[in-house]
DNA sequence: CTAGATTGACTTTTT
DNA sequence: GTCAATCTAG
């Protein structure tokens, strides 16, 4: 095999192919876990024993996904001997690289059709369908989505004496494909054990994965949680089951125990078929690093005194990670943006650096508040801003409505049976958003429609508003809102139409003429930023129009495969906004798993990392070892680490920066001098700090502001 | 009705 | 770990 791999990882990969075996690969922080997993699956595709089509990759993260899949090029290419680059390019689209939830989408969809993952909105508009009672004794003076989506969960949970509300609401989300993520998983798993499937043409890729898949691959094996192990367990039975990971980094355990987990997936393969094998190596942090590191997690305490202790390559760096403590949230900030200046005096640059936190609100806070210094940042999320907007998501849903509306008349006219009315879930969000549209007219007006055994939509649309029940109020409000929708509907200009622009601007004046109250912006900057997610809409939609199939309008298209088609246009455009190449980079912890960083500030903000459980202590280890060469610790009080104050001048370290510019491999002099006048130049120059050297006023006064907010921000607290 | 005890939320992700 | 809301015993 190749030469560039050490024992341990050499080892992985010569294990043979063994069907019916499970192969569990212990792999710490930095011990090169993706690239011996692009090894092992190009040595059984090259020994010729399994074809590329028959290997599964599975993961929970969409991040760790995008990991193997940008990197499995360069390793195929590097290893490479006799194919062509076309022919490796064939193989690498033969392979299945997948979340857990985006494979069960693929099969719930090729067995039942579009399906919606419901989120906020729709939790919302189900909520104005439950009358006083469901809250039972405890409901919060003002309910929010969340706590619904926990109460409802309950009650379908408890099979005994389940409401009739429930049920209602069950058979909504039902009828019109919407589903919970767990209820994704469930499903899949139930096509995937059922035999009946099996015999069908068109379940093909359901098929395939029951028949044809012969190793099933499943990278971070620590992110798996007890609810999804009938569908591992279907996919991978009689399979040879490889799985990667490192459980000290298992920080999804308030999803499920992963613990739990972890032993019913060892348990599939029962018998001796059981393998274990550990990466030793770390390649990525400083020994300081990782000596903290271990300090945090208990049992990494245990393993280095009985001598266990993975091997760190690199050589000691000479500095300790830095530990701060601030009993002011602004003084943090300062001195982050103040070290940040004083580190990119020196030898580093501003794309070396991330701040990781703990939480996405702390996220932003710091994103503004540099920004405010005219810092850019760029955020490492799973998602673009834009698709979690939650007014976007009702635009969306506004065009579901029509659509769905649209579709159920022209299926009515041919007179087929369509009992199940689609778009009853989509227009209860909608007419739940009215401003006048109270709980108790939604549903009385949806129980009548019940009783009648009719669509929602088409009693709105097509009974006179005298005829409705007495007790609904604002009728004409609901009336007016069903009108403007069949302009809209009837209107092929709009269904059919072909400029986004004029999509867009049509769907947004229907929604300021009806004055949805989420749509009402509470400030500037509010109305800023749903202007700029209006404008990454507008991208996608454009997108959609490039790429759609030749019999499909843009608008069902739209419907049909934006968020798959923004999560790729954002993978290959992470940074739309910021407009130098060299940013910042921000992240939660969650969100950095897998990723590594020269330099790393972990920020303890406002006092979560003392709440330490067990399942804490991992978060601060996953967050600690991403740092490749130099970590801050910044009030992250924790009982292993001992907080004693290094105050030494990282700036004028010089033997500190040879060392990092070895590292990574740079030409560039570490000179105190000359960093200790840059930064005194900065500091004259723009009294504060500002590597886009914007103007002082319209400097201080974003400066000002961001002030404002963060006192006020401290002040709730 | 009140003092004291108990419980749960806070946070993280998946299409 | 902390805070607020709810529950229970007297």
């Amino acid at each position: 095999m190749a030469a560039d791999l050490t024992p341990s990882q050499s080892k992985v990969v010569d294990f043979p192919y063994l069907p019916n075996s499970t192969l569990k690969v212990v792999a710490g922080p930095g011990s090169g876990k993706t690239l011996t997993l692009l090894h092992k699956v190009y040595h059984l595709i090259e020994s010729g024993e399994i074809a590329p089509n028959e290997i599964l990759i599975l993961s929970l993260t969409n991040k760790a996904v995008d990991n193997v899949i940008t990197r499995l090029f360069d390793v195929f290419e590097q290893l490479n001997e006799k194919h062509t680059e076309e022919q490796l390019r064939e193989i690498i689209g033969d392979l299945e690289v997948h979340t857990v939830h985006g494979l069960a989408n693929r099969v719930v969809i090729e067995n039942e059709g579009i399906i919606n993952i419901i989120e906020e909105n729709g939790w919302r508009g189900l909520m104005k369908l439950v009358s006083e009672d469901f809250w039972k004794n405890k409901r919060p003076r003002m309910p929010s989505t969340k706590d619904f989506k926990k109460l409802f969960e309950q009650y379908k949970n408890q099979k005994t004496g389940t409401k009739d509300v429930v049920k209602k609401l069950t058979d909504i989300m039902q009828n019109c494909g919407v589903v919970t993520n767990e209820e994704l998983i469930d499903r899949a798993s139930r096509y995937l054990s059922s035999d009946l499937v099996s015999e069908s043409e068109t379940m093909q890729y359901t098929r395939e994965l029951k028949g044809k898949i012969k190793v099933v691959i499943i990278d971070e094996f620590q992110d798996l949680y007890p609810s999804l192990l009938p569908l591992l367990r279907r996919i991978s039975l009689g399979k040879q089951l490889i799985l990667f990971g490192d459980s000290n980094q298992s920080i999804y355990s308030f999803l499920g125990s992963n613990k739990e987990a972890m032993r019913a997936i060892e348990g599939i393969h029962t018998g001796q078929d059981f393998h274990v094998m550990h990466l030793h190596d770390n390649f990525r942090c400083t020994p300081e690093i990782m000596a903290a590191a271990t300090q945090v997690i208990p049992a990494k305490r245990k393993e280095m005194k009985d001598g266990e202790i993975e091997k760190v390559c690199k050589d000691k760096c000479g500095v300790k990670p830095i530990m701060e403590n601030f009993s002011n949230p602004l003084d943090e900030l300062e001195f982050v943006r103040d070290q940040i200046s004083q580190l990119v005096c020196a030898s580093a640059r501003l794309s070396d650096i991330a701040i990781l936190t703990r939480t996405n609100n702390q996220m932003q806070l710091i994103a503004d508040h540099l920004q405010s210094y005219g810092i850019n940042s760029h955020k490492l999320t799973a998602q673009p801003d834009w698709m979690t907007d939650t007014r976007i998501q009702f635009l969306i849903d506004l065009m579901k409505v029509i659509s769905l509306s649209h579709r159920e008349e022209s299926l009515e006219r041919k007179n087929s049976m369509n009992r199940p009315w689609k778009s009853d879930f989509s227009l209860i969000v909608t007419l739940g958003a009215l401003k006048g549209a109270t709980n108790q007219s939604i549903q009385i007006l949806y129980n009548e429609c019940l009783r009648r055994d009719t669509s929602l939509w088409r009693y709105i649309s097509s009974v006179p508003v005298s005829d409705w029940p007495t007790a609904v109020t604002n009728k004409r409000k609901i009336s007016n809102c069903a009108i403007e929708l069949q302009k809209l509907m009837n209107n092929g200009e709009f269904l059919y139409s072909d400029d986004p622009m004029h999509i867009l601007r049509e769907i947004c004046s229907f929604a300021h003429e009806m004055g949805f109250q989420m749509l009402q912006p509470t400030s500037d900057g509010d109305a800023e930023q749903f202007r700029q997610h209006l404008e990454d809409m507008y991208t996608i939609l454009k997108l959609c129009l490039t790429n759609r199939p030749n019999d499909m309008p843009l608008i069902e298209w739209f419907l049909h495969s934006h968020f798959e088609q923004s999560l790729s246009y954002y993978h290959q455009n992470p940074v739309p906004r910021a407009g130098s190449r060299d940013v910042l980079k921000i992240s939660t912890i969650h969100s950095s798993k897998g990723l590594e960083f020269p330099i790393v500030f972990l920020m303890g903000g406002l006092s979560w990392f003392q709440t330490f459980s067990q399942f804490e202590d991992n978060v601060l280890y996953v967050g600690m070892t991403r740092a490749k060469n130099l970590l801050y610790l910044l009030n992250t009080k924790h009982p292993g680490l001992d907080c004693e104050p290094t105050k030494r001048n990282i700036m004028a370290n010089e033997k500190f920066w040879r060392y990092y510019n070895t590292d990574l491999n740079r030409a560039t002099a570490a000179d105190s001098m000359s960093a200790i006048r840059r930064y005194d130049c900065l500091q004259r120059k723009y009294g504060g700090f500002s590597i886009n050297h914007r103007p002082f006023s319209t400097l201080s006064v974003a400066r000002n502001n961001k002030l404002i907010k963060l006192v006020a921000y401290i002040a709730r607290k």
